[in-house]
RNA sequence: GUGGAUGUAGCUCAGCUGGUAGAGCACCGGACUGUGGCUCCGGGUGUCGCGGGUUCGAACCCCGUCAUCCACCCCA
């Protein structure tokens, strides 16, 4: 089919039927974090290119590559949001949270943008849900997102969900670590792959991430050469390593099952020691389903005074996705009546349509069809009553209320319906 | 940004070595001008992604282009 306009490359219509599944979802994502005591703010969709460029980090790949960055007729530099933490901390300041008590707890939902191939769970239009605790540096902050991360999950109906944790340090610690993972990697370093050569220069956290089988062969001769890799737990100073086994302990402490995961590095670069994420093997290729950490310098990367912060992102797209597979999250079928019409009463008809719709849902035929084609209509639409306006009993003052269930109907008088509507339907 | 696969009806797909398209489901109408589901009958709803080329003739072959999917990259 040759049509003029397609949804634009990596973005979707998400229509009534999927979105009975993401309207479950939702609610059930705002009980929690209304249990939780957090508040929602709404944030813009696009801000000034240099928040994101600021605070991902000028050489992630975010803003590098995947920015949707345009420019208005006022001739400002903007950016679609690429994600929701630094639109969070921005407000924070601009709003002067900070000085209206030490901690906040907020929560955001919404679209998010970037440029980026798109593949089996990743989009150009993607939505979060994503929760913050701004103005707390404490383990105790960082169990409780954890904690809350894995509750939203729970309340999607997942279970048994293992959290990969790491800590990435400070930027202190993370560059002293970059340098002896390039001092390990020196011998090797003209063997590798372009892309992890790449990476040695920018971001060498990142080196063993690779997927390159060639790359992984030469970790292991070094390895075996009796030079055992660095890691990044090891290169902590104290105060982190402390922060570190107080999560851990904390998260033992609720019986929060995780794994540490040394290679989990996130994207951006604002995030510092605690770092968590969440994964489904069925997504394929893409299969974070959320993830996490702290931020400690980020506030104060935007001009404000020094405040700490740890949040999360979890992607709504690939959570339905697997909400789908499993068939979770259903549409509770809410019990529609449908209203049908003969040739004298459709007038009336459209009357008691609307003064129906006030407390029911109520569906009806548009187009003056047959009584037959309308029970057909109503069955279709999934109705459990129908209500039947013959002219005869119309005019004696009576509707017939039809079960599409078992077939079964009743004449009762028009004074009575409403009675009778909610006794049949509750 | 890179690589591979795929584009035929609303959906899933068939279409032999080139002869201008078909099935199932869905949908619409009727049997049933006052009663749905089941059954039966009828209806194809299509610029074969788009543009060009080869050919007497192209859904099929060639080139280009667009789109989709999967993977790399990166992440949610």
């Amino acid at each position: 089919m040759a049509l003029k306009h397609q949804a634009p490359l990596g973005t979707r219509d998400l229509l009534p039927a999927e979105l009975a599944r993401w309207q479950w979802a939702e609610s059930q994502a705002r009980g929690v974090l209304e249990r939780y005591g957090y508040g929602e703010i709404r944030t813009p969709i696009f801000e000034d290119y240099e928040l994101f460029a600021r605070t991902s980090g000028e050489s992630s790949d975010v803003v590098t590559k995947e920015m949707y960055r345009f420019t208005d007729l006022g001739d400002r530099d903007l950016a679609l949001r690429p994600e929701g933490t630094a639109s969070v901390a921005r407000a924070y300041l601009e709003r002067g949270l900070g000085g209206q008590a030490r901690i906040h707890r907020l929560w955001y939902m919404g679209p998010m943008f970037r440029y980026s191939r798109p593949q089996k769970g990743r989009f150009r239009q993607f939505h979060q849900i994503g929760a913050e605790i701004i103005g707390s540096s404490a383990p105790g902050a960082d169990v409780e997102m954890i904690a809350l991360f894995v509750d939203l999950f729970e309340a999607w109906g997942f279970s048994n969900l293992t959290v990969a944790v790491n800590s990435v340090g400070t930027p202190g610690t993370r560059r002293e670590y970059g340098e002896r993972l390039r001092e390990w990697l020196a011998p090797v370093a003209s063997d590798l792959g372009g892309d992890s050569l790449q990476r040695l220069i920018s971001n060498p956290l990142r080196v063993l991430d690779t997927k390159d089988p060639r790359d992984l062969e030469l970790f292991d001769k070094l390895v075996r050469g009796g030079a055992p890799m660095p890691r990044m737990l090891d290169s902590l100073d104290s105060e982190s390593r402390e922060h570190w086994e107080q999560v851990l302990g904390g998260l033992d402490a609720l019986g929060i099952a995780h794994r540490t995961d040394p290679g989990l590095v996130r994207g951006l670069d604002y995030y510092t020691r605690t770092a968590f994420e969440v994964h489904d093997p069925s997504l394929g290729a893409q299969s974070a389903l959320g993830g996490g950490g702290r931020y400690d310098g980020l506030i104060e990367a935007l001009g404000g005074p020094p405040t700490p912060g740890v949040g999360f992102s979890i992607g709504l797209d690939r959570t339905m996705m697997v909400l789908e597979q499993r068939a979770a999250g259903g549409p509770a079928v809410p019990g529609t009546i449908f209203v049908a019409a003969m040739e004298g009463t459709r007038a009336a008809a459209a009357q008691l349509t609307r003064e129906l719709r006030r407390e029911f849902r109520v569906d009806c035929d548009l187009e003056s069809r047959a009584i037959g084609a309308q029970l057909k209509l109503a069955d279709r639409a999934g109705a459990t009553l129908v209500l039947l306006l013959g002219e005869e009993e119309w005019a004696r003052g009576e509707v017939v209320i039809k079960s599409l269930r078992d077939g079964g109907q009743k004449v009762v008088p028009r004074a009575m319906l409403l009675e009778a509507l909610r006794e049949r339907l509750k």
